[in-house]
DNA sequence: TCGCACGATTGATCTAGCACAAAGACCGTG
DNA sequence: CACGGTCTTTGTGCTAGATCAATCGTGCGA
């Protein structure tokens, strides 16, 4: 298993044992479809030549806001939360990422967020400049990327309207709807939210402190909406909570 | 000069009598690289066959969220303000377009945002279908979209953070800075920083109300870090302008 | 088994920004 | 140049959510 120094300086592809197909080595636990859900498999062969594994501990940075962006990630297992910090120590948490997503794809020399693992994380990793080489000479890639892209632009102008306009109560209520949302492209559809984050991150992502989080929480599972277990939140009342949600 | 009526129904381009080289009509007083900052010459001439003009009164909506995405946009002339409208009237204004930006890009059925016309803007449209073939056979225009793209969702995470993280004061701050440096690009530094919309307008760009929008303005001129003008605000301390917006 | 550390919850109080209301300021029009 | 509409500013409470401060689990290592 590689770890985060690993990462930084990519252990040679001779590591994983491979069979010179699309797959990738036990060693790393990585299934190959998760590279990235709207890949195809010859797209994921294309990735297979430059790709670079590793595992992140939770709580392990590893993307540094300012920093030069050498790499690009693509998150295999576990979940990670990107985010800004002002220099007074508030923090915002722009996305939180999960298999299947792409990290550090903006054309930019720096990056603009610090990364890290909220849970234990599988990454590929892709040296930039190899990255981009692939993508120059693969138009159909580059279009995937550039869906990927705006399909995240979408997403933050979502998120904008959550924070900017809509209460604490809408704002936990469409959170849970889409995480719900989101773990179902993974894992199939649930009543059980996981929520692998803590109500700090929550907070953080929702333009919220922990307590009024918390507090919310609890109200949403004194009126019976939701039910909340450890690490994650049942839904009850689904109906209930979209109505919550609804634009 | 067209009209909106005129842009929802294509206007056949003869109705733009044009020399055949990558210029735009007078008629239309559309400045053919306003098209697209980012873009350079041989790019715009392949744009000049699809490209169909119109102009926007001020307050006219021309893109409405939902509806069918059959056109791409970009601004010529103006300023267009893009925006997400909850069922009970709340407002959250994603993003200011001006001279060179893009809108629509997102390869998404439908509009994610409407889109109106703060001031008269003059504007060039694509047809969606036309645009993508184009697109798809030009890879590096396609290049381009995504940095524009990847660019946007950069400018969205500081918006974000900003919205979530930010007081008043900060906010308004960061967004006559960045208002300036907006138009720095388009028609060179200065410390006259034009707001062609109105206080409603910014207040729904930073999460605030029109009342703490005002006040703030206000304040700002009474401590003599800017000065209030009709349409505009002078910067007479920059520093402590930035001071209050810095991260 | 204890104790300690870390996260979550709950309580009490405070305040930045909101909501409502009433003047101003400005501008086009008859 | 008076009038009406629109936008902005200013004034006065009010409240959602922040802040400060205890608890309350729960897991884990000695």
């Amino acid at each position: 298993m590689t770890t985060l120094a690993a990462l930084a300086t990519p252990s040679p592809r001779s590591a994983c044992a491979r069979s010179g197909g699309p797959s990738y080595c036990d060693a790393c636990k990585v299934r190959p479809l998760a590279v990235c859900a709207a890949l195809e498999a010859g797209e994921l062969h294309e990735l297979d030549a430059i790709v670079h594994q590793g595992r992140v501990a939770a709580k392990e940075t590893f993307i540094h806001q300012g920093e030069d962006a050498t790499s690009v990630f693509s998150v295999v297992e576990g979940t990670v939360r990107l985010y800004k910090l002002l220099s007074d120590g508030r923090r915002q948490i722009v996305g939180f990422a999960m298999p299947g997503d792409f990290l550090g794809l903006a054309l930019h020399n720096r990056y603009g967020f610090s990364a890290d693992a909220v849970d234990a994380v599988a990454l590929c990793k892709f040296d930039r400049a190899e990255f981009d080489r692939l993508v120059s000479a693969k138009p159909h890639f580059l279009r995937r990327l550039h869906e990927f892209a705006t399909h995240e632009l979408v997403i933050a102008q979502e998120q904008m309207t959550l924070i900017g306009r809509r209460s604490a109560e809408e704002r936990i209520a469409a959170f849970l709807l889409m995480m719900r949302d989101r773990w179902a492209r993974i894992s199939g559809a649930s009543v059980t939210v996981q929520l692998p984050m803590q109500r700090l991150d929550i907070a953080d992502y929702l333009g919220l402190t922990i307590e009024t989080v918390s507090r919310t929480l609890t109200r949403l599972a004194r009126d019976r909406v939701i039910l909340i277990v450890p690490e994650a939140v049942r839904i009850l009342d689904e109906g209930r909570l979209a109505q919550l949600a609804r634009s």
